[in-house]
DNA sequence: GTTCCGCATGAATCGATAG
DNA sequence: ACTATCGATTCATGCGGAA
């Protein structure tokens, strides 16, 4: 086995991203700092200067992403005097005008989603995994996260959400791999593109912004084993986590030296994960 | 009671709507005809011209609307040429800037998509539900659509037989919301802004765009008895048959003349229902 | 070693209060 | 009048301690 690299690097993606070779990336996959969101870490970003804030990032990620390669990024827009900022959709037009084609929109869907009541809206229980490509020939590896069909599936699945899924959690952070393992011989069929997951409410020395379940599902659906990973917005490193238990190489950029520190602990944890 | 009006015209929105008294409309609920679908019948509305096209009728309704009102939009684009249109994204823009609050966007996930299978995409098995306000002082029941707790559920789904379970169904439709509230209680919790519905699968000699609890859960939520609800393009009269059976009045517009009569019929059929 | 409770905790949002 | 901060509201989940 050839050995699988985990790069993380401290310092801001705008520049960063600048040292990386050209179409070298099979799969960025990142969840940026929401507008006026995390703003004791991040200083939060006004909606009204968001599009112009990621552009020159977004210019970069272009260049080092494959012709083959895709872009998967997880964002929402927030309510703010009962009304929806618009500055995602804004967003993902500014994104075609600079060359990139917007090739789908999965929906994560968060059964746990932010408690709360208000007499104009419903809680917020989604969340947008936007993709975008350079070219309309991309790889796609559908069969990679193939699920069981039937009653009896469910049934399973149901049974799951007591003490099997939380070994099958605590002990593969990607989990799929080794259900799918468990179904051979059933009756496979492909997903949609909406995701039920439920976000990591509480670990042990952080909180993810989303479960390992995420990223591990598009880097099967995107990518190979050896092939390339980006986060330009490492967080807690869970990205990087999840690419290093499924073999692929793997590099991830944070701004802050105390997430940094976190991600570089995190992924000395990480053990290789065959499944 | 009151006698309860369910008016269908035959005629082009953009025309019939000048007709309509200002504030006079509770709630519109309305599916348009998607971009380049539906070629046959409404002639085809190209993505590029497509906002174009519906700001003349968007501005009737914001005339027709109380302040107090909501207008829900389930739209959905459509992949093209292996990238998603985004003419939807410039409509959401468009209306705002016509003088539209976009208050929120809801997720009818379709639990029973279309099967299929294309290299470089899954099935899509969601669409949008745009609300769009006056005013920040819209109506809204949220009562009315509370939903069983997640806990409760799930004890209640293992001991349940298979009547209790159809009966369950039935009250996600129209109906039997009130009885499972005596029965349980307060282990009622409001419900998020994703909904579990599944698309309607017999269907006579028309496509039903959507399934009568679409409708249904937005007039519960947003209308009382006896409140007015508008679809300006009512196709084969599902909002109007809804209407009808929830006691609500309401206005149909259809331009086709074979829709038209399909949904006079559909609403001929249709019993007052008390629930 | 299981199972069962109790409890803290979220990429939230609004309205009121304060500067 | 406009921005900044704070309290109140609420539910699925996983963890830890107890039975």
């Amino acid at each position: 086995m050839d050995k699988i690299q985990t790069k993380i690097i401290l310092g801001d993606s705008k520049e960063v991203l600048k040292t990386l070779h050209a179409n070298s990336i099979d799969l960025i996959f990142t969840s940026p700092p929401y507008a006026d969101s995390r703003k004791n870490t991040y200083g939060g970003i006004k909606p009204d200067i968001y599009v112009e804030w990621f552009l020159p990032i977004s210019e970069q990620l272009l260049r080092v992403l494959k012709p083959t390669g895709s872009f998967i990024l997880n964002i929402k827009e927030k309510a703010d005097n009962g009304e929806r900022s618009t500055y995602v959709l804004e967003l993902i037009l500014a994104l075609r005008k600079q060359g990139w084609l917007w090739t789908e929109e999965f929906i994560w869907h968060k059964k746990n989603s932010y408690p709360g009541k208000w007499p104009n809206r419903f809680r917020d229980a989604w969340e947008r995994l936007l993709q975008f490509n350079k070219t309309r020939d991309f790889k796609m590896y559908q069969d990679e996260v193939k699920i069981p069909m039937g009653d009896w599936a469910k049934t399973r699945l149901k049974n799951l959400s007591d003490t099997d899924k939380r070994r099958d959690n605590a002990k593969n952070g990607s989990g799929f791999g080794k259900k799918i393992a468990n179904w051979v011989g059933k009756d496979l069929v492909y997903p949609t593109n909406v995701l039920h997951l439920a976000p990591e409410t509480s670990n042990k020395n952080h909180s993810a912004v989303f479960p390992k379940e995420l990223p591990a599902w598009f880097i099967k659906l995107f990518t190979k084993t050896g092939d390339w990973v980006l986060d330009p917005f490492l967080g807690s490193g869970t990205t990087s986590v999840v690419s290093k238990k499924m073999l692929r190489n793997s590099i991830g950029i944070e701004i802050l030296d105390e997430y940094y520190k976190l991600a570089m602990s995190n992924i000395a944890e990480t053990e290789f994960t065959l499944f």
